[in-house]
DNA sequence: GAAATTTACATAGCGCGCAATTAGATTGCG
DNA sequence: CGCAATCTAATTGCGCGCTATGTAAATTTC
């Protein structure tokens, strides 16, 4: 008789990965309206707040490689959000610009933080601590990787 | 001048995204030994501890559905680790039971979870206390969904 | 007890997310 | 200068995760 495994209910990271998928699922109503999936939504948060960046740059944001950006961007750019040019001094580099369309989508995507924030039903201040106790865990993981 | 959307860094939804990734990225090393990805490991942990269970039991434990799980399972059987087989009383339904190999592979994942609550650099009372806020959070984000 | 509805699973298509590989540009060093 | 080492992004392949659709079996309805 050898000791048996948690159940997965009482695992932390079943805890994360479920909330993480009640999130997008959350979001998605919300997004179809500005035909947006999730990861999209994310990647278009950092351009509005930094534009004209390198994938690079915004993968760091995001915690993604390029196998995972690129093809999210070139989906942007046929949808007409972005612009993706190489920088002509490093030409290693591709920059991602906003174009007007992308641009002014800003503000019909203003509404949606509202949205959730009610949804998860938390106080600002609950929200905040959650939000440092996992960002203090993923670099504790990160830091921790072999 | 209209107001700008949240940084990424500021919000929630994001700080669950990436440490769900950061806890799979921490877990694939681990898991590698087994030859099992993430949620086939979740998968497993609900079956060592009930097996011979329906796929929709086994959804609902991981809040996944079949067009998910089918495929996944597939692959377990393909492994030689689970059995899938209809139900004879009531042939809708699909029963997931573990072979010998299956459940020989429990006890070799027994390590995994002290490994990783070291990585996490949680106490077992700080580790509980958010994924109890976390499972909170899941089920506002589900019962507000529409 | 036949028709309508519901349930359980399978399948197909799309978009991540990651690892591994490739291609091209830049840097470094003799 | 020349050539290797390094860096950056793109590409490829696989496994989720979801939606929509299909199919067959069970249940409900009348």
């Amino acid at each position: 008789m050898s000791e048996a495994p948690p159940s997965v209910d009482q695992m932390l990271c079943f805890a994360v990965y479920a909330a993480g998928h009640a999130f997008t699922r959350f979001y998605k109503p919300r997004l179809d309206a500005l035909e947006l999936t999730y990861p999209q939504y994310l990647a278009m948060l950092v351009l509005w707040e930094s534009d004209d960046i390198t994938v690079k740059a915004l993968g760091a944001r995001l915690f993604l490689d390029s196998g995972t950006i690129t093809p999210l961007l070139k989906r942007l750019e046929a949808r007409g959000l972005v612009l993706r040019q190489r920088d002509s001094v490093d030409e290693r580099q591709v920059r991602i610009r906003l174009t007007p369309e992308g641009r002014a989508m800003r503000d019909r995507a203003l509404a949606i933080p509202l949205a959730v924030a009610k949804g998860t039903g938390l106080t600002l201040e609950g929200g905040e601590a959650l939000r440092r106790e996992l960002l203090a865990l993923r670099e504790r993981l990160d830091a921790a990787l072999d």
